[in-house]
DNA sequence: GCGTGTGAACACCTTCACAGCA
DNA sequence: TGCTGTGAAGGTGTTCACACGC
């Protein structure tokens, strides 16, 4: 079973459930039962055990899953065993609000980079803004294999071109453009005014 | 067919459909095919032309469609047409972002809100930054029915409640919490460590 | 001939329901 | 008995392939 691919969906749903495992165990819980877990990450029961089992089993029947436990072996089946160092390009406002959350296991910020003089040198986030020229020198010796894209619009492709040019293979971009990237570069794009526009296609429907 | 419910990942690729094609409007582009426009969006262009049918019959076979006829008639089902006030809470970094990228048409910052002293009446993306208990009475002057959450996770429960109470009905939240909402609240939550996460899964399996 | 619109096939994902083990 | 793990069923979303109209 945990041999064939995970499904796309099961993927984007494991964070959520390392999330609501880490609350549990900061509460002191011991064991959890998936009904009690899926209830807490807002999805069914079945689902919850379908997701699990493509990792392997971990629960004990008439009991349930031993909280620590799962969320290491959940972890590390997505990359929290390692370390992931990150180059971040664009400190503006929405640069800066992911440098400070994408500072935290397991993943490490390791240069937050920029075009602006004026800002460049200047710390933000905890960490000092380097001019984006050093960008392949950092991605070499920090061996960063993910790059995220924070800044403006018209400037995404050419920053994503520089990544790619660097060694950066996994790129995630906040910038709403539709990038190219080689074959072989994984780019996921999230488009913070196409959620609101989603929420106001819902609105507009309501009265359906 | 336009009767049926559209399905959710149908809706969350339109915007995407929306951008190209506005795109192709300013580069003077009369006409366009599936074909071209699913390109450009990133899509299959069987799935382009199953998606604008939920909407109705925009084509003409042989030719393709008319640019700015498809973006109006799209836009106008996906709410473009009427304008949408907008609250929003935390104006850290986040807020700030966000409140610059959801100040463009349909969209209108009806506020910008607050707790920190430091920076209620400051101005923040070209907008004075209120204190958060003006919220219902803002609310109720502006009839806005959006409220975007980008507080710190701890009080986003709280700001959360507080809309509710005050009237609003859909919640865009950037915090990463799962938030409770009563029936018939529509609750969209986005995750920016999640989309990290989700590339570092893949990245972990790139060797399979 | 060319490209849309769509029935039908297919693939993917979720839920049901229950066997099996603690 | 209680809860997991999972075959089987059901539903949703995507692709195929072609009839139809320009």
């Amino acid at each position: 079973m945990s041999n064939e691919t995970v499904p796309a969906a099961t993927i984007a749903r494991i964070p959520n459930y390392l999330r609501v495992l880490s609350r549990l165990a900061d509460q002191g819980k011991i064991t959890v039962s998936s009904a009690e877990l899926a209830q807490a990450a807002g999805v069914q029961s079945a689902l919850l055990r379908r997701d699990l089992s493509w990792f392997g089993t971990f629960g004990t029947r008439g009991v349930g899953y031993d909280v620590t436990t799962l969320r290491a072996s959940l972890g590390s089946h997505v990359g929290a065993a390692q370390s992931w160092p990150l180059v971040l390009i664009g400190a503006g406002n929405l640069g800066t609000a992911l440098a400070r959350q994408f500072s935290q296991p397991p993943f490490e910020l390791a240069a937050l980079l920029d075009v602006d003089p004026r800002i460049i040198g200047t710390k933000r986030a905890g960490i000092t803004v380097q001019c984006q020229t050093t960008l392949s020198e950092v991605v070499a010796t920090t061996g960063a294999s993910i790059g995220v894209i924070a800044t403006p619009p018209d400037t995404a492709q050419g920053t994503c071109d520089a990544l790619v040019a660097s060694g950066v293979v996994s790129i995630l971009n906040f910038a709403p453009t539709l990038l190219q990237v080689p074959q072989g570069v994984l780019l996921r794009t999230v488009d913070l005014v196409q959620e609101l526009q989603i929420l106001a296609f819902h609105e507009s429907h309501r009265a359906l």
